[in-house]
DNA sequence: GTGAAAGCGCTAACAA
DNA sequence: TTGTTAGCGCTTTCAC
């Protein structure tokens, strides 16, 4: 008795073995798994009971070489535990899979070079479309090499999505879906000095990077429309991490400038300056305002309960491949090769913002 | 002048038009790109350099077809968002890239009917190997479905790696990587009642799901083993969820069964017992201890800070796809085709335990 | 060192 | 309704 899943001489079985034992041709065979061609009942009935008798499995490498999508979409991120990324995957993966496709994770760790190298493995792969997501550095190189990549993956029908990130300017086959990360910057910090704090620090997020560029400008307008001075000894950007947000804000209590509230870069970094503050036995919000970005799960478990501002991270993967199929289905010469989907942010009000009380201690 | 990466006429560059632009066979053109083999390096550079010029990507389904590994790991979750599963997704992708291979993610949301029918997907695609995660049901239909689809994928010459779940059986071709649940259940119950509590509320966890019956075994092996008898009113399953978590504490405070302790069945539901715990005026660990298992990075944002089991997930990820790649590259018969890697688990002390004050009020 | 040609497994005209 | 057959793009003997 061969084994199963297998032809009698160990090969692995195909069309051509299904067809075989069926006693009918490999069209036939193909019409029935596809069903997109009518084939009389009994026929139908013999193929079903040879390829479950040999344990047929189509090969999705050959259906895609033979002319047919591959669905599949990837997507590249740079750490799948990082929740604003989880999220935007979790968007991308329940839409991929209503239509039908695979989803295809890279994690990068940050580093521009692998996402380059991913974005080549997908095309390879001829994906439906490739999702980039999250800030980028400015850097004339590898802007170069992304939109080489870019048009190579468009020449091929494929589109690259840039999810959150920066356009790559208007003549790029690229689409885009964004947030309003200003917008929400600048409204999170009105919010604060609504409150009455003048001395706002503006606390991690890696320099350079678009998304930490966008979110201090956002922080400066509100500054600058309320007639404030910016102190560059109030805005200390880093990593996106738990461990920089305490370490730095520990460093920064015992010899930084004055201020009364802190704008941590993202709800991560405001969970590890949280700890900083208790640890040297301040209050939030009596003795400092809190105030982090994205709204994510550990917003809702810190004690004050974190005030944020709220990204539809879900529903901008979900856009992200949509917009990325969308016509991309027909040769239609007008359909947009480029374009970009603004999603709205929102400030979240919860209890880690009071009125200043006293002044933090003076420099060094 | 051609759009960049597709020829005169409009089709993706191939091997073919490689080969003609470059005045060599196509032979030669695979050649240089698989660097396998010596080739000239005039003729190397002529052949790069037709690449470059026609913007020539290869096709990894006709490589694959061809004969040539997709270097290609599936990975089926319930949800990337929820940081059990991110971290051992972590680990998978970390491990599989290491290996030069590419991660497809699917997410079940907890639906067997998805799960099987991933595996199938994965299997079309030829991946190298199928990671399948997190505890199930024991259920007879579903049981044999899945051992269907272990053989098919052996006999194929993939694996199927079952992860943090139980064995199909001896003689089922999977292989898997376990860790210690029960034992860690068993470790956090004792650190309990070594403090002296002797009704512990065991809370969450989806009735009959593995894993859930795993904790409940180390939990009462824990008190049998001081002679504690178990009471059914004190274990009660649910959703691995937050909200879970807070409903059932809220409703159990108010007229459920005396407890000085609660043993949440993760440490995501017992964010939401510790929000229940605190609206209900309850102080932990004064007037009630609390616990959690998996230590993910809630149970230091929780203040007290939480004790919990930690679960070396991210080890667990990359160790199921190296079992699941470990001799598979040739036909070594003794090979085994079977056998579970089991890793340690261990306590995690921090602040939500203390010893008993008062009993918590009888019930109605 | 390089080329010719035979597949790999499937789909889609085109015939019958 | 079903069969025949020509590819899809690449790798890989086997010759030269």
């Amino acid at each position: 008795m061969p084994r199963q899943g297998s032809t009698a001489n160990g090969r692995r079985a195909t069309v051509v073995d299904v067809a075989r034992l069926a006693g009918v041709s490999t069209a036939t065979v193909s019409r029935v798994m596809n069903r997109n061609y009518p084939v009389a009942a009994a026929t139908r009935e013999r193929v079903e009971e040879a390829m479950r008798e040999l344990g047929y499995v189509v090969n999705a490498h050959a259906r895609a070489l033979a002319g047919v999508s591959g669905r599949t979409v990837g997507i590249i991120i740079s750490d799948v535990v990082d929740p604003f990324y989880a999220y935007i995957a979790r968007g991308v993966e329940r839409e991929a899979t209503a239509g039908g496709r695979l989803c295809l994770v890279c994690s990068t760790q940050g580093d521009p070079q692998r996402e380059l190298a991913f974005i080549e493995l997908m095309h390879e792969r001829r994906a439906d479309a490739v999702i980039l997501v999250g800030g980028s550095v400015a850097d004339r190189g590898y802007r170069t090499e992304l939109e080489r990549r870019a048009r190579e993956l468009d020449a091929g029908g494929s589109k690259l999505v840039l999810c959150g990130r920066p356009s790559l300017g208007k003549d790029a086959p690229t689409v885009g879906v964004e947030y309003d990360n200003e917008g929400g910057a600048f409204a999170i910090t009105d919010h604060l000095l609504a409150e009455g704090h003048e001395r706002i620090l503006y606390l991690g997020g890696p320099p350079g990077l678009s998304t930490t560029k966008e979110r201090i400008a956002g922080h400066r307008r509100a500054l600058e429309q309320r007639g404030l001075p910016r102190d560059p000894a109030l805005v200390q950007p880093g990593a996106f991490s738990r461990q920089f947000g305490h370490r730095r804000m520990t460093e920064l209590l015992r010899d930084g400038p004055e201020f009364t509230a802190v704008f941590a870069a993202n709800d991560i970094v405001a969970a590890g300056a949280a700890q900083a503050l208790e640890e040297a036995g301040m209050r939030v919000p009596q003795d400092v305002s809190l105030v982090g970005y994205d709204d994510v799960p550990v917003a809702q478990e810190l004690r004050p309960r974190l005030t944020t501002v709220h990204i539809p991270l879900e529903e901008m993967g979900r856009q992200a491949v949509r917009v990325a199929l969308a016509g991309g289905d027909e040769d239609d010469w007008r359909a947009p090769t480029t374009g970009t989907l603004r999603l709205g942010t929102h400030l979240v009000v919860r209890d880690s913002v009071a009125a200043p009380r006293v002044v933090r201690r003076r420099r060094g």
